[in-house]
DNA sequence: GTCTATAGATGGATAGAC
DNA sequence: GTCTATCCATCTATAGAC
């Protein structure tokens, strides 16, 4: 921004705007190659030929390659995070400080949903986030080890909305809950309508949530 | 078998049963090291250290490490699937070919919980099945892709016992419970323990899959 | 800041002796 | 069949020119 223009500016562009500009394209072309092919099957080589950028970026920009998966990672939880945290809050002023337990799993589940809908540009973020829990370095899984605040507090909403029911039960529950989302990739979708004979639409986003939500609310209020 | 026990035996034991052994050595080696660390993070150097055989072994027993990684993946996988074929068979000779959902859902959890159990050898078994789902090769993936006959028939038998539900509700549904448990990998388990303060104790199989099910079958019984 | 060239390490696979 | 030595490809990371 505080760049003279100066003849010179057409050979070397090299000012604010062109830094976040090769940042920010290293920054997609990572985050949609591990979506799509898996961490370790994806090379700073492939990365920087996707972005169109030189060899070293990744180096200079981020550190090293295994911090810039980190920081796409962390980025996206935080905002994934965020939206449910946003939507919790929401249904606790609706009801009171006290939301019926299909709003809860709507916060948990209606965001990654949003996210995964093939219209969305965030799918491939989604899909990132799903592979980190299974593909993720050590610092990942320390940072998903370390971070429950988030999903504690969800918790507590299901304790308050289903109070009859054992603590214990209500963590087991979640934890089946979480993995119905996890289980949201590309190749179940692809297997699940092969297996199906293409009667499942993976399309419809809005559809699955209310499917999720009617066999999540089931479970939960199950004895 | 029909090898010659001669006085050079123990100087060249290379017979049938040091064949078998090596190679016995290997696969549990790569299984383990496998389900521990990933695919990607394991090399063919780790898996012969561990087993104590020389580097060459992967290749002459298995052709390529992929070719062994998908041995343990096929051979496992058969093993598991028909223990499920077996119990819903099971439920079916119960029931006069029409078992409830509660017993067809049993013949699908349990097995993977028994593999499960802390105590059981096939533990390490059940992570590798797992992770082969998110970061197995393309063969293993176009080998689940095209092997769902098996699930084809659970499918039939969920039909059967709930047939005033929408087939593609039937699928969703089955999507759903694989997707719980599929959930069920050590990293997990350990995210539970601590979100739950320690509430959620991972060697109670036999109380896990009663869980699942209380769950599973409110799910399916939901209108 | 960008880019080329390359260092330095590690990996899978194999030839050839035994 | 087993084992050592080695080839060759590939990767991350960095030094140094511009």
């Amino acid at each position: 921004m505080t760049d003279q223009i100066s003849p010179d500016a057409l050979e070397v562009p090299a000012g604010e705007e062109t830094h976040a500009a090769t940042k920010a394209a290293v920054f997609a072309a990572a985050e949609r190659l591990f979506a799509l092919h898996g961490f370790q099957n994806v090379s700073v080589r492939d990365i920087t030929a996707e972005a169109g950028v030189n060899l070293a970026s990744v180096n200079y920009h981020f550190g090293s390659k295994d911090a810039l998966l980190f920081e796409i990672f962390r980025r996206r939880t935080g905002e994934l995070n965020r939206e449910r945290a946003r939507m919790l809050h929401e249904a606790n002023d609706r009801h009171a400080g006290k939301p019926p337990v299909r709003e809860i799993l709507e916060a948990l589940f209606a965001p990654p949903l949003r996210w995964a809908d093939p219209a969305n540009d965030r799918r491939i973020s989604m899909q990132f986030i799903i592979r980190a829990r299974s593909e993720g370095t050590a610092q990942m899984r320390d940072a998903l080890q370390n971070d429950v605040s988030h999903l504690a507090r969800f918790a507590e909403a299901l304790k308050a909305a289903h109070p009859d029911l054992a603590q214990e039960s209500i963590y087991w529950r979640l934890h089946f809950v979480l993995g119905m989302v996890h289980n949201n990739r590309f190749v179940e979708f692809d297997r699940l309508h092969h297996l199906s004979g293409g009667l499942t639409r993976e399309g419809d986003v809005a559809g699955l949530l209310n499917r999720m939500l009617d066999f999540a609310e089931a479970g939960f209020l199950a004895p």
